[in-house]
DNA sequence: CTGAAAGCGCTAACAC
DNA sequence: GTGTTAGCGCTTTCAG
């Protein structure tokens, strides 16, 4: 493995010189340039990355967490931050929390330990009160997820409007007992609590109670989905619609239903979350919420290179994106 | 942000032991040790790691390669070799090459500037004289994909069997027009190579003449499938059956057909590859071959942990696993 | 068991 | 324009 100091050597030149020669500096005798270039490509030289961010603190390394990557409102979001981050020079370090707060801890230790510039956070585990101390090691940036605990940068929906909208829809087609599926409850988000609340609302704006055994907790995937659709046939009073949290738990519930009495949209209408691949495909059609994933990934990533390129970051700055409900047959 | 020299100062003990603290050496005095944890509780002290790589030249970072991260078979390899690769105490870098041969090449500079212990490749695009030279910084496996110009290890299925298998399938329906969709020709792999002998030699074995003009090559996603189907719709002679290389392709095929009066799986079978989750899911549901994804991606990560650990590699370890086909209404 | 000291490979003042 | 030099923060001989 061949060093700065052996193409100093090979080429008679100083290290100095030969760093500037790397690093583009301007100032540089052209001929001298031109020897230098040929002593690394004769050697092989390549600069040594860590002595290189040892040196400048810089590792133009980003972390993405996330809490699943083969989901993929995840695995979207992550491709459109890798097209940015890879156009500006950086990469990235895939951080699949699996919904555990140690994890998400351990990745934070990023910062702390210099291996990542910045973190962004696109799935969010622990309390902000937890997060918060890290902020002094470098740039956070939400991307999806918020909490009202801070102000930090955050590119995301408005959930409470989204939800308020899906539901309006179901009681336009006429339906009175509608249900809700979420998540895990993080302590640290309001993402969850302001989709209910936009339910919750939509619900009480047109008089119409809500039962609490139609509230579906932890409900994140397709499984989760099957398991839901098993409870609502078992119970005795059934929901006449159910907004669930993502298309995957919304698929599950449809897939199920395949195996029973129960007709989906006849005596069950679904609408799901994000508006994937799988809810053009599948039949019928799954009424649905699109979120503008692409677009979120890449103006947060675009954001957090802004705050590591000139270090300046917009403090309080939140980017409400559009959604759209897309209507389909269930 | 504080240094080794700040605890060893506070705690009145050498730079040397606080290191040895750090490192969980034996043979330091348990006092001692304790007054070094002490002081580097009281600054919130971090190893910076960009010293400790430089200096002992690992990164306990391996990057892996994938061409789309959205697609779900490389998301869920991925998402197995996290798993194994966390526990392990490794980070990964994801470096989502889009296809491109420049950026496979840009991803395997990290080992060369030291930024990666090793390169795990999912895919791959370039020709394997171009990779072979970076063997010499460090350990590479690969992972479905593989060439006969090498030995090195790679984990993966039979693809030339898997296909034979799904093709004499179709022709024990009594389909006798069968079709081919095959994703790009890279030139330094045998995968898309070996499914299309396999094809040909089922064909073969069954007095069958394949059409050149029911091959459908660079099919590797949705829209690719739709294409595919609108090129069938416009043939005069349309095959009764297409084997898909992956179940994105089967998809937008069968979703494509919808527009149409060719009917499937009547007019027109189909078999995909992976068995994701969407196969079980549409309708017709979608007869496919599963591969063992998550035992593949285990297997890969730990092998490479295995040659980072004991600097010893299993050289010519082909490791072959086992595929299922399953049939459904396609 | 512990400390002093020598670098790992690179960059950036600083002087020429 | 260019070379000399002093570290960045850490680990590891080598003596004690």
């Amino acid at each position: 493995m061949s060093t700065i100091k052996d193409v100093a050597k090979l080429s008679g030149i100083s290290r100095s010189t030969v760093s500037r020669v790397i690093n583009n500096h301007p100032y540089v005798n052209e001929e001298k340039r031109i020897r230098v270039k040929a002593a690394m490509k004769e050697l092989g030289y390549v600069p040594n990355s860590s002595a290189q961010r040892l040196r400048g603190s810089k590792t133009k390394t980003i972390a993405v967490l996330i809490s699943r990557i083969v989901n993929p409102f995840f695995s979207g979001l992550v491709d459109a931050m890798d097209s940015v981050a890879t156009e500006a020079g950086f990469q990235l370090i895939l951080c699949n929390t699996r919904g555990s707060k140690e994890r998400e801890m351990t990745y934070l230790n990023l910062l702390r330990t210099k291996q990542v510039d910045g973190v962004v956070f696109a799935s969010i585990e622990n309390n902000w009160d937890d997060i918060k101390p890290y902020l002094a090691y470098g740039p956070i940036v939400l991307c999806n997820e918020y909490t009202d605990q801070t102000d930090i940068p955050s590119f995301r929906i408005n959930h409470f409007q989204a939800s308020y909208e899906a539901t309006l829809h179901f009681i336009k087609q006429g339906k009175t007992r509608i249900g809700l599926c979420r998540g895990d409850e993080t302590i640290g988000s309001n993402l969850g609590s302001d989709r209910e609340k936009g339910f919750l609302k939509a619900l009480q704006d047109h008089q119409l109670t809500f039962n609490e055994q139609w509230l579906f907790r932890n409900a994140t995937n397709f499984n989760d989905g099957r398991h839901v659709f098993q409870k609502v046939e078992r119970m005795s009073e059934r929901p006449d619609a159910i907004f669930t949290g993502s298309d995957e738990v919304a698929t599950g519930i449809i897939s199920e239903s395949r195996n029973s009495s129960i007709h989906v949209p006849n005596d069950l209408s679904v609408i799901g979350f994000d508006d994937q691949q799988i809810a053009d495909v599948i039949t019928p059609g799954l009424t649905t919420i699109r979120q503008p994933i692409q677009k979120m990934g890449e103006q947060t990533m675009q954001h957090m290179i802004h705050i590591l390129t000139n270090q300046t970051s917009l403090i309080g700055h939140t980017e409400l994106l559009k959604t759209e409900l897309i209507v389909r047959g269930t």
